[in-house]
DNA sequence: GCGATGCCGATTTTT
DNA sequence: TCGGCATCGC
C-alpha cells in the first residue's frame, strides 16, 4: 500500500526539526519504519547514524522487526532502535569513566528502591509502607525534573524537607552500592551532556538523526535529554498525539509538544488525521467527545471504512450482571458472525474490574488473556536467580545479597544476618564485603562462619569463570544453579511437585534468555553477544517480559486496562464500568482532572475497529457498600444520534422478534453447512 | 514449613 | 467488604 501524501511528506521532510501529529490508527509506525528507510537508502545516511526511541521493549522490538522486513537485516545494522532508557544504559556504560563510576554497576528496581529507603529509614523513624511509597515517587519526580536532593533541600518546605534528606540519604547509598535507579538511567546522561561539552559533541556526531514515537510521553528530562543529543543541527522527527497523554501521573508532560515550538522556531507540523483502524462512526464520537478538552493543535480523524453500527450502552443489574451481560454478548456475537475470540477486547479503568470478567469468562469456558497481571520477573524463581546474576556482576549489591544469602538454607539466620550488618555498617562496606573481613569469625557461629565463607568463595569464583568469553560464562551460571541445588530447593518449598516443575521451567527460561545473549549467535534479539553485566542489565530492563507475553497469543478474549490498550486495536471492543467515579475515576474528579480521564476514553474508544459497546452496572459493590453509579458523562458527550443507549431502545416489534430468529436460524444452518 | 489470624488498601505502571 | 499479605504460632 502506498503512502498517503501526508504520510509522504512526513516520511522526505528531513532537512529540519519535525513534529508528526499523529492520530489514532493513522500509521504512524509506518512513517518512523518508512522514514528511517528513507534516510538511509536516498539520503546518506548510515544505519549507525540513526537512533530511534520508544518507551516501551515491546514497541522498541516491533519497530525493530518491521525495519528489518523493509530493508532487510544486513542492511540495518548499527541502527539504533531502543527504549529511552536503553539509550540512556548505552550512553553510561560508554562513558562510564567520565561518570566516575566503577564498572559492573547494578540497577535497582522499584522493590529494590523501596528496600533501600526502608533500610535507611528504619532506625531513625517510625514510617509505614505508604510513606515509603510517596517517598519513592517523590524521588522519581524529582529525578524526573532533573532536581537534585542539593536543590530540593534548599527550597523544600514541610513535609518535603524530609523527604528531601531522605533522597539524599538514597543517593549516597546508591552511590556506596554502586547502583542506579530506572530514573538515574535518563537522568545521568541528560546531566552528563548538559555540563560536559566533549561528550555532547560526540554523541550529537554519532547520532545524526533521531526519532521519538510517543512523544507526548516525555518526561521533563527525557526531553530535555532529546534536546541536547539533536543540538543545533536538530535533525529529528518526533511523533506523538496530544489526545493520546495519559501518563501524566507518571511525570509525562504533554506540555512538551509546546516547548518544542518554542525552543525550535523553525519546527514543521505535520498532521497525520487519516484512520486505518475504524468505522466513520466511532471516529466521530472520538472526535466529539475529544473536542471537549482544550487544544494546541486542532486535529480531526477520518476514515474511509463506511459508517458503521450505532455505539451501544448496555446496563448490568450490578457488576456481576454486567460481565455476565458482555459475555453473553461475546458468545452470542462469535456464533451469529463467526469471530474469533481474538477479536474481542474488554476494556476498563483498574485491574480489580478484572475480576468479574474473569469470574464469567471462566465459568462459559471461554478461553481469555489478561494483560498486566503478574509478570514474569516478578515470580520469586525468578527474582531469586537475579539476585545471583546480579550478586556475580556487582558484589556491592546488598538487595541481592540480602535475598540469597541464605537461599536455598544455608543456616545463616537473621541473628548471624544482623552481625554481618553491624559489621557491614561500622566499617561502611557492602555486606558482601564484610563477610570476608578478618574477625567476622569471631562473631559468627563456627557453622555459619563456614556457611558464609563458602558462599563467599562460590560467588567469587562462579564470577571469575562467568567474566570469560563466551561458552565459559555460560556453563558458570549453569553450574551455579546446580551447584546450589535450586531445583531440589524448588520441589522442597512449592506446594505441589507440577508448581515445582513449573518454576523450574521458568528458570531454564531464564537461563536460555542469558545463555543466547551471552554468546554471540546472530538472531533477532541483538546484534552482538553481551557481557555478563550488560545482559544482566538488560534483563533488570525487562526486556524478555513482552516476548513471552506474546508466545501464547492464540484465541482469547482480551482483557486490559485502558492504558494498557493504548496502540492496540480490536475488531469488537466492550469498556466496561462507564460510569462517574470509575471512568472518569473518582479521584481524578476531586483532583480535577477530567481532561485525563476524557483522554483515557479516546484512547479506549479509538481501539475499535468495527463494534463499539459500553457497559455499566446499575448497582456497584465499593469497599463493603452498594452504590447506585451515574452514568459516565462521557457518555453523555457522545453524539447520541449515533449511540443506542439500551433501556432508551423501543421495544422490538413482534415482527421484529420473529426475524431475528429466522436470521438466527440461517445463521446456524450456514454454519453448520460449512462444517461438513 | 504450613495454616490461622490480623491488618491494610482499594488508579493508571514502564523502565 | 473483600482479598492479598505478612506475621505468628505450632
Amino acid at each position: 500500500m502506498k503512502l498517503n501524501p501526508r504520510q509522504q511528506q512526513a516520511v522526505t521532510y528531513i532537512s529540519g526539526p519535525l513534529l508528526v501529529l499523529a492520530g489514532a490508527g493513522s500509521g504512524k509506525t509506518r512513517v518512523i519504519t518508512e522514514k528511517i528507510a528513507h534516510l538511509i537508502r536516498r539520503c546518506d545516511y548510515k544505519p549507525k547514524d540513526i537512533a530511534a526511541v520508544t518507551f516501551t521493549n515491546k514497541a522498541a522490538r516491533e519497530m525493530k522487526e518491521r525495519i528489518h522486513q523493509t530493508l532487510g537485516r544486513p542492511a540495518c545494522r548499527g541502527l539504533r532502535v531502543s527504549t529511552f532508557h536503553t539509550l540512556g544504559l548505552d550512553i553510561i556504560r560508554r562513558e562510564i569513566a567520565t561518570l566516575g563510576m566503577k564498572p559492573g554497576f547494578s540497577l535497582f528496581d522499584d522493590q529494590d528502591s523501596l528496600a533501600l529507603l526502608k533500610a535507611l529509614t528504619d532506625d531513625e523513624m517510625d514510617v509505614d509502607k505508604a510513606w515509603l511509597k510517596m517517598a519513592v515517587s517523590k524521588i522519581s519526580n524529582w529525578k524526573n525534573d532533573m532536581l537534585s536532593a542539593d536543590q530540593v533541600l534548599r527550597t523544600a518546605t514541610g513535609d518535603d524537607q524530609i523527604f528531601a534528606e531522605v533522597y539524599e540519604q538514597y543517593q549516597r547509598h546508591l552511590r556506596a552500592y554502586n547502583a542506579l535507579d530506572f530514573d538515574d538511567l535518563i537522568l545521568l546522561p541528560t546531566l552528563l551532556l548538559r555540563d560536559n561539552t566533549k561528550v555532547r559533541e560526540r554523541w550529537q556526531k554519532r547520532i545524526r538523526y533521531l526519532l521519538v514515537d510517543e512523544y507526548q510521553d516525555t518526561n521533563t528530562s527525557q526531553y530535555q535529554l532529546v534536546k541536547l543529543l539533536v543540538g543545533e543541527r536538530a535533525r529529528f522527527t518526533v511523533v506523538g498525539d496530544d489526545d493520546q497523554s495519559i501518563y501524566s501521573w507518571r511525570g509525562a508532560q504533554p506540555k512538551n509538544l509546546a516547548l518544542l515550538k518554542e525552543d525550535f522556531p523553525q519546527l514543521e507540523v505535520i498532521k497525520l488525521e487519516q484512520n486505518y483502524r475504524s468505522m466513520e462512526r466511532i471516529l466521530k464520537c472520538a472526535n466529539i467527545l475529544i473536542d471537549n478538552n482544550p487544544h494546541l493543535f486542532v486535529k480531526r480523524l477520518f476514515s474511509d471504512l463506511g459508517y458503521g453500527d450505532p455505539l451501544r450502552v448496555m446496563f448490568g443489574r450490578n457488576e456481576e450482571n454486567e460481565a455476565e451481560r458482555v459475555v453473553a454478548e461475546i458468545v452470542r456475537e462469535r456464533f451469529l458472525k463467526r469471530t474469533r475470540y481474538g477479536d474481542y477486547a474488554i476494556l476498563y479503568r483498574g485491574n480489580h474490574q478484572a475480576r468479574v470478567f474473569e469470574k464469567a469468562l471462566m465459568n462459559n469456558r471461554i478461553p481469555y488473556k489478561m494483560t498486566g497481571g503478574q509478570s514474569f520477573f516478578a515470580r520469586a524463581e525468578i527474582k531469586d536467580i537475579m539476585a545471583y546474576l546480579r550478586l556475580l556482576v556487582n558484589p556491592d549489591d546488598d538487595n541481592a545479597f540480602l535475598r540469597i544469602i541464605n537461599l536455598p538454607r544455608r543456616g545463616i539466620g537473621p541473628h548471624n544476618l544482623e552481625r554481618i550488618g553491624d559489621l557491614a555498617n561500622q566499617q561502611q562496606v557492602s555486606l558482601f564485603a564484610a563477610c570476608q573481613i578478618q574477625g567476622l569469625n569471631t562473631l559468627l557461629s563456627p557453622q555459619a562462619y563456614h556457611s558464609v565463607h563458602s558462599f563467599v568463595e562460590l560467588i567469587q569464583r562462579t564470577a571469575r569463570k562467568a567474566a570469560e568469553p563466551g561458552v565459559q560464562s555460560v556453563g558458570a551460571i549453569r553450574d551455579l544453579i546446580q551447584f546450589i541445588q535450586y531445583e531440589e530447593w524448588l520441589f522442597e518449598t512449592s506446594p505441589s511437585p507440577a508448581a515445582a516443575e513449573m518454576r523450574m521451567k521458568n528458570v531454564n527460561e531464564l537461563y536460555r534468555w542469558v545463555s543466547d545473549m551471552l554468546s554471540d549467535e546472530d538472531d533477532a534479539t541483538h546484534d552482538e553477544a553481551l557481557s555478563l553485566e550488560q545482559a544482566v542489565n538488560k534483563l533488570m530492563l525487562r526486556d524478555m517480559l513482552s516476548r513471552q507475553e506474546e508466545e501464547d497469543d492464540g484465541d482469547q478474549v482480551q482483557l486490559m486496562t485502558l492504558h494498557a490498550s493504548k496502540g492496540l486495536e480490536f475488531p469488537y471492543v466492550f469498556m466496561v464500568g462507564m460510569e462517574e467515579g470509575l471512568l472518569p475515576h473518582q479521584s481524578s474528579i476531586d483532583e480535577n482532572n477530567i481532561e485525563e480521564e476524557r483522554r483515557l476514553a479516546y484512547v479506549g474508544i479509538t481501539r475499535a475497529q468495527q463494534r463499539l459497546t459500553f457497559t455499566l452496572a446499575r448497582e456497584r459493590r465499593q469497599y463493603g457498600e452498594t452504590m447506585r453509579p451515574e452514568p459516565s458523562r462521557f457518555l453523555a458527550e457522545l453524539p447520541q444520534d449515533d449511540v443506542q443507549w439500551e433501556d432508551k431502545q423501543p421495544k422490538i416489534t413482534h415482527e421484529e422478534k420473529q426475524q431475528r430468529t429466522a436470521d438466527n436460524i440461517a445463521a446456524l444452518r450456514n454454519r453448520l453447512r460449512s462444517k461438513d
